[in-house]
DNA sequence: TTGGCGTGTTAAAAATGGTTAAGTTTTCTG
DNA sequence: CAGAAAACTTAACCATTTTTAACACGCCAA
């Protein structure tokens, strides 16, 4: 049970960026580095890869961490967030927590007290951690998201990306509101009409095949979005 | 409406500590102020006492910070801690994550940083503690919020969005008022005209759903707002 | 007491969502 | 590579939710 903690680095700067990526993996961490907030986005939305830690630069090109930071906190509430900032502003400090950062270091720090941050956020989430991608249980049924699998009563059944894209939000955000525009930039890279049309019908086709639990109920929040909820 | 959140702050210097104190009463906490760690502890263990948060000073007579943070993890392991102190040691803070802390400030710091800090703690806790999925009684009626569910006497009625966020108002603020703009800006997130004969459209429907229960009724203060009576 | 503004209520209009199925594109497979 | 199968999008139609409109009534200050 061994379970290294995976950590998304967005840092443009590339020394600071491979210093930091190296002396993490050093202390068992696996680490990706993105070098703008864009690709970041990219590797967090991406159903290969699970974080446990988001550690943003605020200052970057494409998308700063702060906009990072709050698209990420639409698609998963409790991923937690760790900025660096050039500045120690007050401003920033407080639009940081704003967005729900976990905690602000500024620059320059040393990479003992990054790590202590990093390791007491972990041991404070680690209680509620959510089980490590393998096998989720939703209701009364199992899904798989990195196989995108589920299983059901009459057999496994394999979803299509689209599917499993848009279940594995709803289950990340479980009992809790998965906002619409989120979900489409998300799943679909877009938000336009069609496409929310096209959510829609993915919705109607989760619903029957998750039926079978009648504890869980896929809710519309009108004009907002959906609600996977699953009662206890 | 708010259940206001109650602080237990240690810290030895007096004018300090009454400071923090009045200024976190202002941001509408409760606050209980300890000169020593001995006396926190004490406040801490006495179970008429609870407490969301504990903000205590490394530096103090008769039990230092750290120890009292033990001491007090071994009753709750849950409870967030946050350390003030007037080191900025690399040592300490380390010590300070060790012994659990859910954060660590330096002194000297100002007010709003504390409290940004505060509420990120309080904010993300809170996340953890939400989603239960009440049963609340409004007169003989049964209510579930976060199913968006009442149970009547002809069956269960599932609200829609907008009842729901709005019953849901009025219940926080059983017998109490709650007032117009707020509230449509809570459910509607804006307070322009058409919103305004909207809300009372809604409040029509909800009206109608509730009769069910003689003693309960949505009482209209002129101008001001609406308030939940419910007869005992 | 009266006129204006706020509220109660119902109904129609507009927006959003649920679902099925037909089209289109992509992927698989021989 | 062609044909079939699967995945995805678009369309259509209907249902539900929300907003807007309209009119009646009530409160209250001048």
């Amino acid at each position: 049970m061994k379970e290294n903690k995976n950590i998304l680095l967005a840092e443009d700067d590339e020394n600071l960026g491979k210093l930091l990526k190296s002396y993490l993996q050093a202390k068992g961490f696996g680490v990706e580095l993105a070098r703008n907030g864009k690709i970041a986005y990219e590797l967090f939305n991406n159903t290969k890869h699970h974080f446990d830690l988001l550690v943003l630069d605020v200052m970057m090109p494409e998308m700063d961490g702060f906009t990072l930071g709050s698209e990420v906190r639409l698609l998963d509430r409790k991923v937690p967030l760790l900025f660096l900032s050039a500045k120690s502003m007050k401003e920033d400090k407080l639009k940081g927590f704003d967005v729900g950062a976990d905690d602000y270091i500024t620059k320059p720090f040393s990479m003992e007290e990054l790590l202590a941050r990093i390791n007491a956020i972990l041991k404070r989430t680690e209680l509620h951690q959510k089980n490590v991608q393998e096998k989720i249980h939703v209701g009364k049924i199992e899904y798989e998201p990195e196989l995108s699998v589920l299983h059901l009563n009459d057999g496994v059944k394999k979803l299509t990306t689209k599917e499993n894209m848009l279940l594995r939000l709803l289950v990340q955000n479980q009992n809790e509101l998965l906002d619409r525009q989120a979900a489409l930039r998300a799943v679909w890279g877009d938000d336009n009409y069609f496409n929310g049309r096209s959510m829609d019908v993915y919705i109607a086709k989760l619903r029957k095949l998750l039926k079978e639990d009648s504890n869980i109920e896929i809710m519309n929040v009108h004009g907002v979005g959906f609600k996977l909820l699953v009662k206890q």
